[in-house]
DNA sequence: TCCAAACCCTTGGATGTCCTAGTATATTGC
DNA sequence: GCAATATACTAGGACATCCAAGGGTTTGGA
């Protein structure tokens, strides 16, 4: 993966596209081909940013969110619609997470089905760190200049919302 | 995953992020998050229109590939390098697709450390009929303005080009 | 009241991605 | 020409994601 291509992929992508007769749904398909790649490129750099503390990223997202929760718990259901991820991956990052005894499970006190997710205060802690470095190291350099940040959010936002992830 | 939510979770975060004296980062962390789930939403969405013909997107990138490729045939380290992924990666979907008979190897007439990987017929033709089910449902249905589709990809094109991805 | 339907979490299985070797083949430099 | 280095692919392992199913708990309508 480490020497740059001498040309980019994905446009080249989008010219066999055009020359086959598919122009009318290049654009969008090297724009969603970009915003796949993108996403691996940010990943790689949260997750070597997040490696020394021994968190990857579905478990960093866990802590963070539990870090904002006023009580710092939540039920793993609302953990689950909260990060937009299956159950199943919920109950993986705890399991992993209550191992490194960064967070625990208790029970619900009303509803017997839920369990609740705490932050421990070594977990609280290791929350607050890793949100250090993220924001120094990757959030801090991401690379795209403010008008395209807002241009991102405002265009990616209008898509999730008509993708279902949220009515407000 | 089902129900939406009543808030955006990423506008939310943007918020927390303010809140907590992050101002400073909290745009260019609310756009990588949405890069983040945007990805996760098309997808969803590929893997669905893919899953009739037996294909993942791993293994419909790869055979979209070779179709495009004048002979149909490549080593697996270009595939690895035009895909931008782990070799291992490629490893394991040529796997899958040589036993469902879409690809073969073969060995590279002069080097012998090279394995070529080459589109059969069935492979051609799945890879015809996958990407105009790709076209017609996904692509031509992205939800992207023309507008915002030639701003993703010059952003993003950007964003990749700083990462090293091609030099072009 | 009570049983069926709905809901919550977990287990087990399939995929994909990466990393770290390990094996085989080419290239390079002395 | 031969040893040292580089390159190509693969095997094994760690993680994450999803789906399908199963067992326990609640809720709601007959």
């Amino acid at each position: 993966m480490g020497t740059p291509l001498p040309r980019d992929p994905i446009a080249d992508a989008q010219r066999n596209w055009e020359r086959h007769g598919w122009g009318d749904v290049a654009a969008p398909m090297a724009a969603i081909t970009a915003i796949m790649r993108t996403q691996q490129i940010l990943l790689a750099r949260i997750e070597t940013v997040l490696k020394p503390f021994g968190l990857t990223f579905a478990r960093y997202e866990l802590l963070a969110l539990l870090s904002f929760a006023r009580s710092g718990a939540l039920p793993m259901n609302k953990a689950s619609a909260l990060l937009q991820v299956h159950p199943t991956s919920v109950t993986n990052a705890v399991d992993r997470l209550e191992k490194a005894a960064l967070v625990a499970r208790s029970p619900h006190p009303t509803d017997g089905r839920t369990t609740l997710i705490e932050l421990t205060a070594e977990g609280r802690t290791l929350a607050k760190k890793a949100t250090a470095a993220l924001n120094a190291e990757v959030f801090g350099k991401s690379g795209f200049g403010p008008d395209d940040v807002d241009h991102l959010i405002r265009v990616l936002g209008t898509f999730r919302r008509d993708a279902g992830d949220f009515e407000d």
